[in-house]
DNA sequence: ATACTGTTTCTACTTAAGTAGCACATATTA
DNA sequence: TAATATGTGCTACTTAAGTAGAAACAGTAT
């Protein structure tokens, strides 16, 4: 059930059982909001199926930006767990999610008389990390086709060629991955459409031809370097 | 000597004892580079004056943003330290600098055998994560004017009023801070500079009148309010 | 079947930011 | 002191991305 959960990995098998007894499953519909950030200070989550958007709103103009996008062994609110601060950001559930869940004050307790286990939480803080640095970068770095073409490619799954995870979204959804707007992203799907690599209909994204899209990037690449 | 250091306030007298007994004190003069991202992984250091700039390269056109402006009572490099990965990042002192180092084993080593240590990670991991969560926000939300007076208003210290930490930097640096160019930065700072709010010369900026910042930086949400 | 809502596809327009280049000023050092 | 490097201030130009709005379409609910 938690099988290649990063965060359980590391921890030896008496650990892992009293840690898990801490928690109990609960069951949340598609689109239910967790909109509360003090309540994040509250509960901590598990996740065990289903996605989890984490995203912010821009309180002036209502534009959305989607942090991270959480799926099954992820684990919220990690910020919260570190430094004991309040959060401000939303969480809302993209499908019907299972989660494991227990009390913050629970959790750090019990991590207090198993200090040991402290060091679960630094991976998977690390992976976090290097995320949001990757983030940052590519925002200054590289243009919003260019990394629409990496979000693209990116969860295209190894074995299967198919796209996942982000295939059912609709262009809005895509757009606050990227930190964009609606229009601007279904401007440039249109374009990988029109040269064949990307299949477009309602609420579905389908790759086409991959081969295509890697050797876009590759382009892109390249026109910068000329720059 | 360490006083103010988030790293240590948790940690109890004959830890944080044996802690720093693994270090020991190096100085680095002005603009020394650490330029191999594998030695990330085999030292670590703790910064006791001067500023170091934590910043990435863009391979293609060159570009640079910097990540983290750290100072006295930051350390380096968590990334690795957290997940054991390597780390694409430069590191250059903006001064000469004064450094507690120790071998990154040495120092895995050490928090094995005192695990309750594990914990005085988290905040500062915490602290590390907020930071760049609120660089991703702020680069999807806010335009690079607001971003400018953010950056200002937010280096001046509350009692003397003036600018500190960058108040030295070449308008590049700024630019770099910002995730943007030498004369996009220089066309904003010369708008500020006419309506009397800011004082410039070579490698220097003064802050005259941090009102009108702050009120410049209101007007701009409102503005983005109305849209 | 009908109305309603959300989604896609497009066109036209606006604007902030990036780019390029140059004159001038200020440091550094040879 | 001359020569060189670095930083500033400014102009003119280009472009990607944001904005607005409308038509067509696809699902859902009544």
């Amino acid at each position: 059930m938690l099988d290649g959960c990063d965060f359980l990995k590391e921890m030896d098998k008496e650990s892992s059982n009293s840690f898990l007894s801490l928690f109990k499953e609960e069951n949340w519909s598609k689109n239910t909001c967790i909109l509360n950030h003090e309540k994040l200070n509250y509960k901590f989550h598990i996740i065990l199926s289903g996605r989890v958007k984490m995203y912010q709103v821009d309180p002036f103009t209502g534009k959305e930006l989607t942090l991270f996008l959480l799926i099954k062994g992820d684990v919220f609110d990690i910020f919260c767990l570190l430094d004991e601060q309040e959060h401000t950001v939303y969480y809302e559930c993209l499908d019907d999610v299972t989660v494991l869940s227990t009390p913050m004050p629970k959790l750090r307790s019990w991590l207090k008389n198993n200090p040991k286990n402290y060091k679960i939480l630094l991976p998977y803080a690390g992976k976090q990390l290097r995320m949001l640095e990757n983030s940052v970068s590519d925002m200054t770095f590289t243009n919003i086709s260019t990394r629409l073409l990496k979000l693209l490619i990116r969860n295209v799954n190894a074995n299967s060629r198919d796209l996942e995870l982000i295939d059912d979204l609709p262009n809005k959804e895509i757009a606050n991955l990227l930190g964009s707007t609606r229009a601007v992203i279904n401007r440039h799907l249109q374009k990988l459409k029109k040269k064949g690599s990307i299949r477009l209909s309602r609420n579905r994204m389908e790759i086409k031809d991959l081969g295509i899209l890697i050797h876009l990037l590759e382009c892109q690449k390249k026109i910068m370097n000329e720059k």
